[in-house]
DNA sequence: TGTACATCAGTGAACGCGCGTTCACTGATGTAC
DNA sequence: TGTACATCAGTGAACGCGCGTTCACTGATGTAC
C-alpha cells in the first residue's frame, strides 16, 4: 500500500471511523468536516464528495451503529439476560455510535439504510424482550421494562453517572441488576 | 415594567429561559451566545457579563435541572412506583435541562451549585429507591435497576424510539412498566 | 431632600478566525476497440 | 498489447458569513454625607 496515493482508495470508511473517535472524544458536535478531513490527512472538501454534509455522515454513523447492534445481539447467547448484556456491551464498546442512534435529529432516520438496520435490530431485540415477557399479560409492559433497564443502565454508565464500583466493567456490573428483573 | 430599559433587570434569568428554548429546539449545540442574545433582545455581549461563555451557561443550567428534579421528587407521593413516575415527568417536561445534566463534559460537573443540587436530588432518588429495595440482600442492585428502568423509560422516550402508543402521555405509559419491577 | 460619586449592567463597533460551499483543476482507474 | 477516452476521487484557491472576544463607552442604580 503506497503511503499516500492521489486516489486514498479507503476514503469513506477513513472519513467514518475518524468521525466516531472525534465524537467520542469531543461530543456530537465538538468537529467539523474539515477538521476530519485533517485528521484525515486529506483535502478539507473531500468528505463532501461521500457524505454531503454533517447530516449526512451522521445518518452513516447512526446506520453502521444499529448494524453493530444487531451484530452484537445476533451474537449472543439466547435469554433475556445475556441480550440485555450484550445491549450494555455495545453501548460502552460504540458510545458514539449509541449516541448518534438514539439523537434522531441529528441525521435522517427515515434514510433506507437506516431503517433496514434498525429494523434488523428491533427484531433481535424484540427476541430477546420475548425471553423475559413469556407468556406473560402485560407481555408489552414486560419487553419495554426490558429495554429500559438495559438501556437505563448504558445511558447512566456513559454518563459517568453510576458508583465507582461499576466503571472498570460495565457488563459485570449490569448483570445482578438485569437480573432483578426476572428473579425476586 | 417599561418595555426596554437599559437595565434588563432580569437578563439572566431571560437568557437562562432562552437557552432552554434553544437547546429544546435544536439540541445542546445548535444555537450561538449571540442568537440567544438575539432571541433576548440584548446586544450579544450581553450574554458574556452573565455567563462568561457557553460552559458557564450550560452549567447553570444542570444546576436548575438538578434543583427542578430535586422539587419534583420531593413532591411526589411516597414509593417507588411514585418517585419513578415523577423523574419520567421531570423528563419529559423539561428535556432540554435533562439532556444537559447526563452529559457532564458539557458543564463544570463540579461547580459548588450544581454539586449541592445534584446531591439534593441524589438523596431524594437514593429514598425512592429504599422503598423498593427494602431489606433485600441485593438492596444496591435493586436501587440501580430502579433508577435504570426510569431513566432507560425518560431517555427511549424523549428519543422517541418507543412505541406509538407511549407518545400521548408517557408518564401513564410508564406506570405498568415500572411496577413490572416491584411485582410480579 | 439634594448632591456627588462609585458601581454595575448593558452597548455597539471592531477584530481575527474557522467554517461550509463553490469550482475549475488534476491525476488515477476502468473500458472499448 | 497498446491506445483513446470517459469516469470518478480528490485538490486547492477563493468566497462570504457568523462566531467569540475585546474594549472604550453610556446610562441606571445605590450609597455616603
Amino acid at each position: 500500500m503506497r503511503a499516500i496515493a492521489y486516489h486514498h482508495g479507503d476514503l469513506r470508511r477513513t472519513i467514518l471511523t475518524t468521525a466516531v473517535d472525534a465524537i467520542s472524544e469531543s461530543g456530537v458536535d465538538g468537529w467539523s468536516l474539515r477538521e476530519l478531513a485533517r485528521r484525515a490527512g486529506v483535502s478539507h472538501a473531500a468528505p463532501a464528495h461521500h457524505f454531503g454534509d454533517r447530516t449526512g455522515l451522521l445518518t452513516a454513523v447512526a446506520a453502521e451503529g444499529y448494524e453493530l447492534l444487531a451484530d452484537t445481539l445476533q451474537a449472543a447467547e439466547p435469554g433475556f439476560l445475556e441480550a440485555g448484556l450484550a445491549y450494555i456491551r455495545f453501548a460502552t464498546e460504540h458510545p458514539a455510535h449509541f449516541t448518534v442512534m438514539f439523537q434522531p435529529a441529528l441525521y435522517r432516520a427515515d434514510d433506507d439504510v437506516v431503517v433496514q438496520a434498525r429494523d434488523r435490530a428491533g427484531r433481535l431485540l424484540r427476541q430477546g424482550a420475548q425471553e423475559v415477557a413469556g407468556e406473560r399479560s402485560d407481555a408489552d409492559s414486560t419487553a419495554l421494562a426490558g429495554w429500559s433497564i438495559a438501556h437505563g443502565f448504558a445511558s447512566l454508565w456513559l454518563a459517568q453517572a453510576l458508583p465507582a464500583h461499576t466503571r472498570a466493567d460495565a457488563v459485570a456490573a449490569a448483570r445482578p441488576v438485569l437480573r432483578r428483573l426476572i428473579e425476586r
